[in-house]
DNA sequence: CTAGGGTTAG
């Protein structure tokens, strides 16, 4: 009997009264609906009245609510927090959760841990999420490590979410052998143990890597987010077929897409110019009610421009809500029309987001003067590269003062192109300087170009495209033996020339040609239709331009004739392939060289067929014998 | 009825 009696007076000594009971459940019910800072305010009046103003169940929700939702204020968090006469290791938690996902200094959430430390609070196993995620914030492996002590010392080791943290922190950290040890100590890694570790090894460029990851997840562990990971690791490092790949094997496990799978095969579809694969993705995403936020439709509007269909990404564009037209989806359709040579259309476009009071960033001003440089808008391109700073107050960077001197070195105004290149506050880069060159090269300015040449090369020794822009220049000028030197430094410092290909899709199969390359099936049929193209074109005054082959180091490979270039094998292949009438596209991964340009501006007047070429710099649409780029490349 | 709260991919 008084065992009971005992009992029962301990439960009303250290258990809540009925009534802090009751009030403590009012405010959990009334937080649960709160939705903005205003209504919290009335909230913590509420709570003040009813006596809980030091009650760390009620104080802790109120907390949470600023700390962490999406509506919260951060500060107001930090004030009722000093309010508290003994705050418990929950609101530590949360404060500590919302400095390291709201503050600008994620460091502050691991001096509030020391503090948690001093006041004798311990942490739990919901402690050091936050505290290892600030670490990975501020790219702080060292404290990262003390922390990963601290987890092991409090006993929590062996807690799921507090590894997946430690991963995520030593990938974060570019600590991958750390990472790759707590994930081996581990008996039982979830799925977002290996995604993460998986995502890890992509970011740092171990692609190979990731996917023997990838392979080894136990049967059915696979999440559609570790899927994408996989995926998204190939696109990223342009490894699109075996993205594809992938994708294929996906479907054929019957994983559903959701936007972000879709979003990376949408890249996919880009990096290759793929663009039925790309329609169909669009279409899974009207028809399966992928939820279409701005982001995706931006990478929508991409794949349409990236892949030569102004028209389709004009539409997305168009159709996006006014709210949902982000910087960035007004960016990237100016840089689609500048690609295509639009000129004067994006200068339309620009005006028309000025009006609708988007402020421009630098991006939009280096879409909006290329637009300028690929159509030869001087005029427009001086214009507004004065507003830039003048009315909106962006500062031009390498990237602008790039564009202008493409600009005004294509058109030959070279005094100028060298008096903003001597502007510059900043020393000129390679691609700033590349421009100019590669201006000298179309107007024969071997002076000029001698004089810049060398020093475009120093500043990127690796990059091949370089060296052969400036032995071209020579050979133009018939300086045999300056080619030969170009040509040798390159061969002495083991640089390569990347490979010319040229992409074409049929029938949802992306084919790849290179330059004389006989391993497509069909290349006999090929190879003889290209004779038959060039032989009727021949008929309309087709010359093969001798000045590139000679000393053809500038687009493919040079032991291989001009004639099989990959770009002719694609359109013979386009031609073989597709109906009479239909657009012939292409990607590839090069310029196109002079011949090519020449010759495909014949097969479309001769075949009567739309030809659209994404070279690595724009478009160019062959119609009736003209190319859309009015020869201006 | 002393709970409430944590990690991943574009």
């Amino acid at each position: 009997m008084s065992l009971s009696l005992q009992v029962q007076v301990q439960v009303q000594v250290i258990g809540a009264s009925p009534v802090l009971r009751r009030r403590r459940h009012e405010m959990e019910m009334e937080t649960q609906r709160c939705s903005s800072m205003a209504h919290l305010k009335q909230l913590h009046s509420r709570a003040i009245r009813l006596g809980l103003s030091s009650d760390n169940d009620a104080m802790g929700r109120l907390i949470k609510f600023c700390a962490v939702s999406e509506h919260g204020d951060l500060s107001y968090a930090l004030q009722l927090f000093d309010q508290m006469p003994q705050p418990d290791a929950f609101i530590y938690n949360t404060i500590m959760r919302g400095l390291c996902r709201k503050s600008h200094f994620p460091m502050d959430c691991l001096l509030f841990y020391l503090r948690m430390l001093r006041r004798s609070v311990s942490p739990n196993r919901f402690t050091f999420p936050s505290v290892i995620g600030a670490c990975c914030l501020a790219n702080a492996v060292e404290e990262g490590r003390q922390v990963h002590a601290h987890v092991l010392k409090f006993g929590f080791g062996e807690d799921g979410f507090c590894q997946n943290s430690l991963i995520h922190m030593y990938v974060g950290c570019g600590a991958l052998d750390d990472a790759r040890k707590v994930f081996d100590g581990m008996p039982a890694p979830d799925v977002v143990s290996w995604t993460t570790l998986i995502a890890g090894y992509s970011r740092c460029g171990s692609v190979d890597e990731a996917f023997r990851l990838f392979e080894s997840m136990p049967e059915g562990e696979r999440s559609s987010v570790s899927w994408n990971a996989m995926i998204a690791s190939y696109v990223q490092s342009n490894r699109f077929h075996e993205a594809f790949a992938l994708f294929q094997r996906m479907r054929d496990e019957k994983v559903e897409l959701d936007k972000y799978l879709a979003a990376s095969m949408l890249s996919a579809c880009t990096g290759l110019g793929a663009l039925n694969q790309g329609k169909w993705i669009h279409r899974y995403i009207d028809e399966s009610g992928i939820e279409l936020d701005s982001k995706l439709a931006t990478t929508i509007i991409d794949m349409y421009c990236k892949c030569g269909c102004l028209e389709k990404a004009y539409q997305v564009f168009k159709e996006l809500p006014r709210k949902d037209k982000g910087i960035s989806s007004w960016n990237c359709m100016i840089g689609g029309l500048a690609m295509h040579g639009k000129g004067k259309a994006a200068i339309e476009l620009f005006e028309e987001m000025h009006g609708q009071r988007v402020a421009p960033d630098n991006i939009t001003f280096v879409n909006l003067l290329s637009a300028c440089a690929h159509s030869g808008l001087v005029e427009e391109g001086r214009h507004y590269f004065r507003r830039m700073t003048e009315a909106h107050g962006i500062e031009p960077r390498k990237e602008h003062y790039g564009c202008m001197v493409d600009l005004l070195g294509r058109a030959g105004m070279f005094e100028e192109a060298k008096e903003i290149v001597g502007n510059m506050p900043i020393s000129p880069d390679a691609g700033v300087l590349g421009a100019l060159l590669g201006a000298c090269k179309i107007h024969r300015n071997v002076d000029l170009g001698e004089e810049i040449g060398e020093s475009v090369i120093e500043l990127e020794p690796n990059n091949s495209g370089r060296y052969v822009v400036l032995a071209n220049l020579y050979a133009n000028a018939g300086r045999w033996e300056d080619v030969a030197k170009v040509r040798k430094l390159m061969n002495d410092r083991g640089v390569k020339k990347a490979p010319g290909f040229s992409i074409i899709e049929f029938d949802g199969v992306v084919s790849e040609f290179i330059a004389g390359g006989r391993t497509h099936p069909e290349s006999k049929e090929l190879y003889a239709k290209v004779d038959e193209i060039l032989e009727r074109i021949r008929g309309f005054g087709y010359v093969p331009d001798v000045d590139g082959v000679l000393h053809d180091l500038e687009e493919e490979e040079k032991e291989n004739p001009l004639y099989y270039h990959s770009e002719k094998l694609a359109i013979a292949f386009g031609l073989l392939k597709t109906k009479p009438g239909e657009t012939i596209r292409i990607s590839k991964n090069l310029r196109v060289c002079k011949d090519c340009h020449n010759a495909s501006k014949l097969v479309s007047k001769v075949f009567e067929r739309e030809i659209i070429v994404r070279d690595r710099n724009r478009f160019h649409h062959f119609r009736m014998g003209e190319c859309s780029c009015q020869d201006y490349w």
